[in-house]
DNA sequence: CGCCTAGTTGAGGTAAGTCAATTCACGTGG
DNA sequence: CCACGTGAATTGACTTACCTCAACTAGGCG
């Protein structure tokens, strides 16, 4: 599906202003209403939810290309707390700006609804393998998920990519605790699958990875409007 | 947020027919391309994935007034299977004619947004639950948020509802194994919060179990569009 | 009556958690 | 330039939550 010229320009008027956020502040807070959302021009954040005890599960990262916050626009709650990984560039959406863009380009519509389905497959990958794969399958799944998102913005191949999240991170979004992520990892390792050191994955047999961990892509571009890719690739904005 | 009459006319019209499923038997089969989405009127049914080795893992259920296989529609792909758990009574969406509504009511474009947020959200919080909470934690979270969803639709109230599920059932949700979920039933019922037994579930002390399980509802009806209560409450269509 | 499905309970095993100690890389300030 | 603190990764020893296997009960139905 592809978007018209006109959609790419009432597209483009949605984006007022760009921002910068540091890395490790939190951005968004859980429970706090805000009436922006942004999409990520250059850096990692994730999305997490905070316990009583404590405890965090991360719900999906956010990389070059994806909408942030857009769910707590439409709810007029966010949800969820979110924390930029690396320094982060964005661009900033308003609601009601969202709304009259409807309003001009229909398909614009239909894009942002593909696009928050996309979100929703990968949630739902997650909730599978947090919920039905052990440990290690888990992760060899999700360092494979990440390499893949990241191609399509070419921001890896399958040999590997840079990666800036730490052990802790890891765990918090598999649902494990850092150090079984740390044997996990050595396990992958050892077994010459993959290879997580200095911020740097690399995929060691990619084949034999994939087919470790039982890895089906392809939910992830499937048709795929481009809506985030033509703001990605949106010229700087005055 | 409210629809208009304009609205819920244009919404009228998307409904073009009713089915209905038999319990047990497939209804969307992983992979499978259909143009068509649904809205339960009656009965339960329950989206689930399918992994190489066997298990699943059931991601929701769908209750009356749920849209069914929404995203199967916008990706051009269901990627899930769905189960009627009962018989079930449901009304038909086509793509295309989702398409025409857009362009004749935004405000419906927003509502549909709406209701896949609501629906992330809820899963988010299912991902949370199998991450981060242990096993009797997550069984008393799901049978409270289950109650509430229900309550929303009069199916329920803070004395209990009627649950059709299986222990099997809930062990597929909530990623543990069956016997594992009786054992945690067993607790609950003999600490006199919960009891589930011959398809009811009654909250012996819905107070102190909200406590024991952290439940923070809430999440579910923030202002709500009510698209899917137009549609549940959508008279019979010839 | 016998089969089948759902639920129940016990015994024993294992994946993953907790606690704790150690290393290493890095800033930062005396 | 070195002492120090801090955050990340690593590894070992021990514990535990949950799983698997297996046996048994109770209801529904052809």
């Amino acid at each position: 599906m592809e978007l018209s010229d006109a959609d790419r320009s009432t597209l483009g008027c949605l984006v007022k202003r760009r921002r910068t956020f540091v890395a490790g502040r939190d951005l968004v807070l859980q429970g706090r209403s805000d009436h922006v959302a942004y999409i990520v021009l250059s850096g990692w954040a994730c999305s997490y939810k905070l316990l009583p005890n404590g405890r965090r599960q991360i719900v999906d990262f956010q990389i070059p290309g994806d909408f942030l916050g857009l769910r707590s626009l439409m709810l007029h709650l966010s949800d969820q707390s979110v924390e930029p990984i690396t320094d982060l560039l964005v661009a900033e959406i308003r609601y009601t700006d969202l709304l009259d863009a409807f309003r001009q380009a229909p398909r614009l519509a239909t894009g942002i609804l593909w696009s928050a389905a996309r979100d929703h497959a990968m949630v739902v990958e997650h909730l599978v393998g947090i919920g039905r794969r052990e440990a290690n399958v888990r992760m060899a799944h999700f360092l494979l998920e990440t390499g893949d998102r990241l191609s399509l913005v070419k921001n890896g191949t399958k040999a590997g990519y840079a990666c800036p999240l730490t052990q802790y991170h890891l765990a918090d979004a598999l649902g494990l605790s850092s150090v079984h992520v740390n044997r996990v990892l050595r396990l992958l390792r050892e077994e010459g699958l993959v290879t997580f050191r200095d911020g740097l994955v690399t995929f060691d047999d990619y084949d034999r990875l994939v087919e470790y961990a039982e890895f089906e892509g392809g939910y992830l571009d499937q048709d795929r409007p481009h809506v985030e890719l033509a703001f990605s690739k949106w010229p700087a904005v005055s």
